[in-house]
DNA sequence: CACGGACAGATTGTCGACATTATTGAGGAT
DNA sequence: ATCCTCAATAATGTCGACAATCTGTCCGTG
């Protein structure tokens, strides 16, 4: 059976610039959360019309990125610390449940490539190179989604990821983090080499209760230190 | 800690009316699969503007409830066999960790209106009446949404639901499901009466494996005899 | 008869204008 | 001084029109 791809190869979609150009603003900071997006200025500032960033902010919306309140507006959505750890509960769940699938499918494709992430993390390790070690951290899961086949619980956890990508950078920066993500990683890609669906699944799970305790570790960091103001 | 609501209290957002009577007609079947979506007649058909409208499918298309290919118009999906059955996949894994967090949570209240609505499926199951059985038992489900206490799991859960709405009426069709689902819910209940994590998770999920089932039989049984044709 | 190009109809994409609605600030009454 | 009223302002919601694009058909050519 073909394996359905994760994005459809042609699928530019309606809006497409606009909505591009925002989740990008949005996802790198540039808007600021609670931040007002006032059509018209959003508009001149994306060098686009007004309607495009209308069925932007729409999309945006049931993505859950920015809320839209009839006659008032837009404004870039605040994912609070809550749910922030709801979201990577649920994305604990379904990679869990990806990484089993992921088990019994992977190719011996899947499992050179993601050998080849694994290998390429060791180095950035050594180097103490996060911000690469992140890089390929998205790599090493997107390769399981791919693996696992599952095109529905492979878009959600991928819309799951971009709303929380404001604390994506901050954990990354906890002390010996990357050393025992490294060791997780290289775990999870044992029990898929082994084919072992039991072990796939317990390995992936215990990796990400690491990572949610490292996202309250942020959360709390932040708490203390914001890097933004509500305004 | 106050509960956060499933729907918010005040958000009719933006071109509501168009799109929820788009996708009513969707769910209810005015609107077929792979029916073409013609901006100006469907504004017309529901009394509405072309903008609302446009505004509706583009949400309807993040929902995943029609597709939207550029310049070539919306769509009503038509879910794969597959899909629907991804689908599934994912609201048992999801609904299974919810009924692990209700059993924790549940309130008095609660189990009481839950004790309400296995009392009724009784009446409705002696009275062979499947589709108040059916409403009963999406009242079921969503009471223990609230429950769980998760707003992100029951948004995806419920947005998944409305996906594979066409299949719903078809599974509640199969001779003797009625019985042997309200005995499933009733385990469940009892589950989460005894507060007991680890059983309320396992019921959910062993309900939703005889659904998935049943959804396997629904699809077969269909791939005879279509109540519709591609065209 | 098959193939390909051009034309016509239909539909979507985008823009601007106007109506509707929230917000803000000043002014006055209590 | 505080609160209420009400107009001014800004932003959103909606509509119509025009341009860009696609689809299907017809006709000429090989």
């Amino acid at each position: 059976m073909a394996r359905t791809p994760l994005r459809e190869p042609v699928a530019p979609e309606i809006g497409h610039t606009a909505y591009r150009r925002l989740r990008e603003g949005i996802a790198s900071g540039q808007f600021h959360p609670n931040e007002r997006l006032v059509e018209a200025s959003v508009a001149t500032r994306l060098g686009v019309g007004r309607t495009a960033v209308r069925a932007a902010l729409v999309r945006l919306d049931q993505e859950g990125l920015v809320t839209l309140e009839p006659n008032r507006g837009a404004r870039v959505r605040l994912i609070s610390d809550r749910e922030a750890l709801e979201i990577e509960e649920v994305r604990a769940t379904l990679e869990a449940m990806l990484a089993r699938r992921a088990a019994s499918r992977a190719t011996a494709t899947d499992l050179r490539d993601l050998r080849l992430v694994v290998v390429e993390m060791r180095q950035r390790v050594a180097k103490n190179d996060a911000i690469g070690y992140s890089d390929l951290n998205a790599r090493f899961h997107h390769r399981i989604w791919a693996a696992a086949d599952h095109a529905i619980a492979s878009r959600l956890v991928g819309s799951l990821k971009s709303q929380s990508i404001r604390l994506q950078y901050q954990t990354i920066l906890r002390p010996g983090r990357t050393e025992r993500s490294l060791r997780e990683h290289e775990a999870i890609f044992e029990a898929l080499k082994a084919h072992d669906p039991e072990l796939a699944e317990e390995s992936m799970r215990a990796h990400l209760a690491e990572v949610q305790e490292t996202l309250k570790w942020a959360i709390d960091g932040l708490r203390h230190a914001p890097t933004w103001l509500p305004g």
